[in-house]
DNA sequence: GCCTCAATTATGATTAGACATAAAGGAGGC
DNA sequence: GCCTCCTTTATGTCTAATCATAATTGAGGC
C-alpha cells in the first residue's frame, strides 16, 4: 500500500479536499440528514481507500467549518444547523472601487493636531488619554464622485511619523498599512442617516440611509487608530456566500 | 523520542496550537515584520522541540488564516497585510435577541400563496419560475417592540408542507431549518431609508436609516426561500473581530 | 553573456503506527 | 435497583518516513 494511488482526481485538489467536498454535498444534499451518525473513521477511511489521518484530516475540517459534529466516543454526527447565522466580508475601498471598473482618489478635507477629547471615545472604543492625538477627515472617491467619507483618529505615538505625512492625496489607511503593519481591528456596522454635513460632502439628501463602519485597530497594545467610514446606502452593500456557522474563522485575539 | 514530553503546556491546548499563538503574536507585535523570511521548517521544529509534521501543521493554519505566505523552494514569509479588509457575522435573530436578555416573539403580519412575479427576482435573485410562491411579512419582536421588519418567499416545491404550515407566532426560519435542513444561502447587506409602510410596522420615523439584510438560500440546487430583513439601524449593529484577511474562510459553495 | 536543463531544496501530502483522552456501556458489589 | 469502577471504543494528537511538487540555483553549452 506505500505505492501512490494515481486513480483520477480533479487536478490540483488533494485527496482530503475531495473527500471534504464529496462529503459535504452528501450532507448539503440531504443524503446524509442532520443528527445522523456518520460511519466511524476507520470505516470511512477504508472506503476512501485512504489512510485513517487522511480522513481525519477531512472530517476535522468539515467539523470545523459546522457541517459535522465530533465526540469521543460518540463518533460523528451530522450537525444541526445552528440558526440563521452568516458571514460578510468588508472589503479595502480602493480595492471596492478598482474592482467595479472606476478609478480611485482620496481626497483629503481637513487635518488636525489636537488633544483627545472626550467625544473620541466614540471611534477609540475606550476613554481617551491625555495625549495628542491626529484628526484627519477625507473623501474616498470613484471617477472623482463621492464614494465614501472618512474620519480618522490616529495616535502619534503609536504610528510613527503620522503627524509629519500630509495625506494629501494617499488614503490614511493605506499609509498606516505601512507604517503599522501588523495590527488587530475590530468592527461595527450600523445604518444611519445623513447629516446636513455630511450630506453635503457625499452630494446626498439630507437624511439618506448611509452604511456606517468603524473600525478601532490596535497593535502591540496600544491604540493605534480609529475610523468611520460613511458609505451612501444606495451605492455600497457587503455581500457573502454562505453554508453553515462560521466556524472558529479567523482570528480571534 | 516516542515518549510524549511533558513539558508545561496550556491547558486544553495542543501543541501546534500553541506554537500558532507563539508565532502569530510575533507577528502582530513586529518582531518578525511584514515580507521577512522566517526559519525553514525543519529549524522551527528543532527550535520548538515538535516534528516536522507538528510544525507544519501550525505553520499551515498560519498561512490559512493569512499571517503567512509559503511557496515552495522560497520557503515561508510574513504576509504583507493586503488590505483593510474584515469579516463581519450576522447573528440569527432569534439568538440576538435573547442574547440582549429581552424577550423574543414573532408575529406574522400577512400570508399569501399566489403566482410568481416579476418583482420576486429581488428576493430570489434570479427571474422567477411560472411556480407559485408563498409570501410572508412578519415582525420580530424584542419585549414586544419591533425588532425586525420580515419579509420572505417560500418555494412551496423545495419546502415540503410550507403551505400547510400558518406561521402563526413560528418565524418561517426557524421553520424552515426543521423543514430544509442544510442549505447554502447568500447574503446582501444595504442601508436604506424605511418606507412610511415600514415605518409604521417598526414604529419609526419614515426615512429613518435602517440595515437591510437579503438572503437568498439554495438546497440541492433549487431556490428554497429568500428574505429581507429590516432593522431599525439605531437599534442594530454588525460586529466583528478581526485580524488580516478572511483567509479562506468557511464554504464557498 | 545568455540560454537551457538538471540538481537542489523547501514545502505539501500521505501513510502506518503509537499513545492520549473522553465517554459509553457493562460487570460487579452493595 | 442503583452506584461505582473498569473495559471498550472512537476520536485526537503526534511522530518518523516517504514521495510529490514547484521553484530556485547553478553548471554546462553555445
Amino acid at each position: 500500500m506505500s505505492a501512490p494511488d494515481r486513480t483520477v482526481r480533479a487536478k490540483g485538489s488533494t485527496r482530503h479536499d475531495h473527500i471534504v467536498e464529496d462529503i459535504r454535498s452528501l450532507i448539503v444534499d440531504g443524503c446524509w440528514p442532520p443528527g445522523s451518525q456518520i460511519p466511524v473513521e476507520t470505516e470511512l477511511a477504508e472506503r476512501y481507500g485512504v489512510s485513517r489521518m487522511t480522513m481525519n484530516k477531512a472530517l476535522g475540517q468539515l467539523a470545523r467549518e459546522g457541517f459535522l459534529v465530533r465526540r469521543k466516543k460518540s463518533g460523528t454526527q451530522v450537525a444541526q444547523p445552528r440558526a440563521e447565522s452568516a458571514v460578510v466580508a468588508i472589503a479595502d475601498i480602493r480595492d471596492e472601487v478598482r474592482n467595479s471598473g472606476r478609478a480611485y482618489r482620496f481626497h483629503l478635507l481637513a487635518r488636525r493636531v489636537r488633544a483627545a477629547r472626550e467625544e473620541d471615545a466614540l471611534l477609540l472604543g475606550s476613554p481617551p488619554g491625555r495625549a495628542e492625538v491626529l484628526w484627519l477627515q477625507g473623501l474616498h472617491l470613484a471617477d472623482d464622485h463621492p464614494f465614501c467619507l472618512e474620519t480618522r483618529l490616529i495616535n502619534p505615538e503609536a504610528a510613527e511619523g503620522a503627524t509629519g505625512q500630509d495625506f494629501g492625496d494617499l488614503a490614511p489607511g493605506a499609509w498606516l498599512l505601512e507604517a503599522v503593519p501588523w495590527s488587530v481591528a475590530s468592527h461595527r456596522v450600523r445604518a444611519v442617516n445623513a447629516t446636513a454635513a455630511e450630506a453635503r460632502l457625499l452630494a446626498l439628501p439630507v437624511g439618506e440611509a448611509c452604511l456606517e463602519i468603524v473600525r478601532r485597530t490596535q497593535a502591540a497594545g496600544a491604540w493605534v487608530t480609529g475610523v468611520r467610514l460613511l458609505y451612501p446606502g444606495s451605492e455600497h452593500q457587503l455581500v457573502a456566500n454562505f453554508g453553515p456557522e462560521a466556524g472558529d474563522g479567523p482570528v480571534r485575539s
